[in-house]
DNA sequence: AATGAATGAGCCTTCATTCAT
DNA sequence: AATGAATGAAGGCTCATTCAT
């Protein structure tokens, strides 16, 4: 009694927020209703005021559970002992696995202006993602394995452009095109960090 | 009275479209109601339906006419006569430009799900930037300023890179390191070009 | 045009008053919503907020029209013209008759406690009977028709027992026994004033 | 076990409508939530719903508790031995006493209109209050301590006039000015029963 | 007896849209 | 063409009440 008990009530919040994570990537934040949610999730509406404060605070834990779900794939402890050349593709590879398991949820990357207090919560998987790349690159960099350069910014930056193109393929193009968005990117990350540079002139040529 | 009234009804609709790019710019699209817009355009209500269908309307124009504006930095003619190695400092710094004098209107990029029949009007101007950028790496390749690649993934990406970009620093960041940015993104961009790769390891060497 | 235009602008707002008055009469004003004072109202829903902020305010205008109309009473010009023996039948038997067009609409007096804002609001009416008495007072003893005494807690305490008279009157017995407790009520004032109490010793014999 | 079962129960009931007491006088009936009133009587929500059939029920016997409260004093059985010139002092300052030491709950003269089944409930302790005053002044009148008057009328009026002045003095001006108010009405009731009249007229004189 | 998680009916309020002027 | 008063559908949220434990 109460193991199923325990489980309920760990299961209610999450089936809530997959319930929502799902409308939501449908249909979008406004034109979900609480009703909605709740009737997909098999609760009353009054139960979905139990767990969250309101439906904002459901689109701030299903957008942090999203990007939390692909900031895993930064956080991979053994990022560091791969070959180098490997990685770019490995971890391009898993965030387009994730996102095509979560096919259209990328749609919340398209939500409005988050509030100051909300921005702060959403970013924190982002800023996990960034400081995990951040802190890799510093490492490669010490065992020069990658020459120095703005490892911030290029966190960031990297981060961004895969971001818009997980939403672009999957969120827009609802990830029809899947294999090649996920190869180019590869190509051109690999490029960037390896070689050759798209134009034959040498770097100093002008 | 043709003549003016004409002059009159051009400038309403840009009133109006001018007036709810920055009520949406600032407090999202959502949370800005008609009769702010036409309070802000010094019209009246029923004045706004008189230039467009609905509310979404208004979004999907004040959207096209940013997407617009930004397409026309790729659009510059001159881009085939400049030396490929400027290139991408031209085509970034302008584009920071153009978000630095609109700033905030890029939190339009967080606006919901748009119909089908919406994105496709959203996207034209996405399409044309892509399309010229898509076009400019073509001629390059043939004159052999660039070595053969996808171009039109490559215009996605770069595209979804500097969009991403641009948004972070202006619509998340406000502006504040609009340089820094601006400065390592161009550097990004023209290290995937011209090298060298962020790997002090030969392109073939694993 | 312009004629009927003005009548209406005022009338409906009165409209919504009147309706809001005779259904808080009737149920009380948590149990009346805001669609049955528009549907009684003869207006949309959405009407009845363009003249009212809120419910709340509906409810403050209706309790200040209440105490308006009876303040009115208190506030005749020529009551110091009156033989002093006649007013306080005159001024109870206009009260009653006030409330007894605006039968049940006493029920107000019994409201939820308002916020400070309300209050003030609400109270504008009863400072107004309460002055006005205060003022009657004073000038009464000036003329040496009363003998000195404390005319502001006199008036405001005549004022209490009258309105708690009206309300039990009209309000909890719906005006069944109108007569007897106007009759009495006039009694009792005018024993206060002219005599004779209601203990036969005298008032110095104990 | 029985015996402090008994006792529990008998406490728990009491213990509730106490909380609940507090709470409305606080911030009134349809602010005052079962779960916080739950929670100021430390139990749970259901717990409640044992002791009250519904909200309304719990509003009832808090007033009930109320009236009752001042209707002791009036049921004083030593009443009839008092100096009858002491008499209005004493029941005054009693009442004043009383509601002194429930400052606050005096708001909830203030509450919403009761149906009819609850009227009656409310106005039993009311009822008792005019019942002994009635009773009392039949005595006097008996005895020649008074002239003959309509007992129930007038015992009504003064218990209205009381209520008005204790709820004027406790609930809206919170006891500030709380031995003018006792004073003053202490004053008012002496002279309508011993005189003298307000006015200097012989009451024959007009 | 005691609990409190779950419920869902119901209400206030907003706001896109219309239309008479 | 221009207006803005009027509308009412729709949704977020509350909370009295229930019932399984």
């Amino acid at each position: 009694m109460p193991g199923p008990m325990g489980d309920d009530l760990r299961d209610k919040r999450a089936v809530i927020i997959e319930a929502a994570r799902t409308l939501f990537a449908k249909q979008g934040y406004e034109e979900t209703t609480i009703a909605e949610i709740a009737r997909a999730a098999g609760v009353g509406v009054g139960t979905v005021y139990l767990y969250f404060q309101n439906k904002r605070q459901i689109l701030v834990e299903v957008s942090v559970s999203v990007n939390t779900s692909l900031a895993t794939v930064m956080l991979s402890p053994d990022l560091l002992t791969m070959p180098i050349r490997r990685i770019p593709r490995l971890l391009i590879e898993e965030s387009f696995r994730k996102c095509h398991e979560n096919l259209g949820v990328m749609s919340l990357y398209q939500v409005n202006v988050p509030s100051a207090e909300e921005a702060s919560q959403l970013q924190v998987a982002e800023q996990q993602i960034t400081d995990a790349l951040d802190g890799f690159f510093r490492q490669m960099i010490e065992r020069r394995a990658l020459d120095p350069f703005d490892t911030t910014m290029y966190a960031r930056m990297l981060n961004a452009l895969v971001s818009m193109v997980l939403k672009q393929c999957f969120a827009v193009e609802h990830g029809e095109n899947e294999d090649l968005y996920r190869e180019r990117l590869i190509e051109l990350i690999e490029r960037l960090f390896f070689g050759p540079p798209l134009s034959p002139l040498s770097p100093e040529s002008e």
